[in-house]
RNA sequence: CGACACCCACUCCU
DNA sequence: AGGAGTGGGTGTCG
């Protein structure tokens, strides 16, 4: 609740710039962590600010570089004082700007749980969209090999994307934006994604499960 | 001679990145632009730069993609503040990368006017290489057809050069160097190449007349 | 099928 | 000033 600096939130000490938000910034955005380590000050949710089923955007980023030691996150932006907003860790071993791109567009599918809503998502990935409005379908067919004949990378996202639209009712609709170019929602979603990035790693349960007994497949 | 920005020299404006020179790499190694168009500022040539006869080692590169609309362009690079640098363009209608890696190591040959000198060249294309250590030999024999009974491409300047390497009295040795691996010179050859793309086409005359009217022939 | 190169695009960073 | 993550394509030969 206190903040650090008049105006500004720390969701971590000892970061350099850009990984800050205002306060205004933060209370608006962010859904709350789940993580003690991180969550500093709680989250003030007031039922009043939940906004329910407007025409949804949505929005992708993620932090890291091509280093070892990379930190991917991602975030949701869906709008001001919106609950819906994601700000997550991603998980894996991988942590590269592609993944955390594809894994942003599956998690702001997962986050609309009504399936018979049209979904339009907005990245700045071209990356993404070309996947899903051109490659994906030769891929379907050729076992997921590129021009060059290499295995596609990225495939268990790729395919978990493909399902999760295959599964829904209404359309999903990928548009591209342009990244820097002053676009709000983007500016944004970069914000949240450089939150999600500082949070430990989720460990996707079903994923481990089904590799060490393959027992689970509930979808 | 003056500079547009401190440190930066535009080679023609409206370019994207990568195709700009800082003051002193264009200083240091551009022979000097013929072409008025492209030769925004002239270049100071200190006579007491010319670095004449050392162990020569060249290189060659070539920008251009394989569309319609490629320009291509060669760079030899001897060494820094040499004004034997090379950056020219490509001729002919056919704009593609290896007719401007075999052209760039027809001109590295020929900007060496002493034939006793044994001349080292590097370029990062095998296919240059085969052609002249392997490929050649068969084709000399067999009137230039490939394996698949087709004509080989870019037989003039491969002839070209076939005769360019039997005129010299000291050896020409061709070795291959990685692209991108962080070598100088393949680096500083590239930098001279994109130059040289801008720059109008050289109409080759000899090629002209030879098509135009069968009448010269001097080699 | 293999090899080398050339490019195009978007993003992520240092 | 630099590199990595990823895909599409052509130029050329064996």
């Amino acid at each position: 609740m206190p903040k650090t600096k008049p105006g500004y939130y720390a969701v971590r000490k000892g970061r350099k710039p850009g990984i800050y938000l205002t306060w205004k910034e933060y209370e608006s955005q962010v859904k709350g962590f789940s993580d003690a380590k991180y969550q500093r000050f709680s989250l003030k949710t007031d039922a009043e600010n939940f906004i329910n089923d407007k025409k949804e955007t949505t929005n992708s980023f993620c932090l890291g570089n091509g280093t070892k030691e990379a930190k991917a996150g991602i975030g949701v932006f869906y709008g001001d004082k919106d609950l819906r907003n994601l700000s997550e860790r991603l998980s894996g071993e991988q942590q590269t700007n592609n993944r955390a791109e594809i894994y942003a567009v599956i998690r702001a599918i997962e986050s609309c749980e009504n399936k018979k809503k049209s979904l339009e998502i907005f990245t700045d990935s071209l990356h993404v969209i070309n996947i899903i409005r051109e490659w994906i379908e030769k891929w379907e067919k050729n076992g997921y090999m590129t021009s060059n004949n290499k295995p596609v990378r990225n495939q268990d996202l790729i395919r978990k994307l493909k399902k999760l639209i295959d599964s829904r009712i209404g359309s999903v609709k990928l548009t591209h934006v342009h990244g820097h170019q002053g676009n709000y929602g983007n500016e944004q979603a970069d914000k949240l994604s450089k939150i999600g990035s500082f949070k430990d790693e989720i460990i996707e349960k079903d994923e481990k499960l089904e590799n060490e007994i393959s027992i689970r497949s509930d979808l």
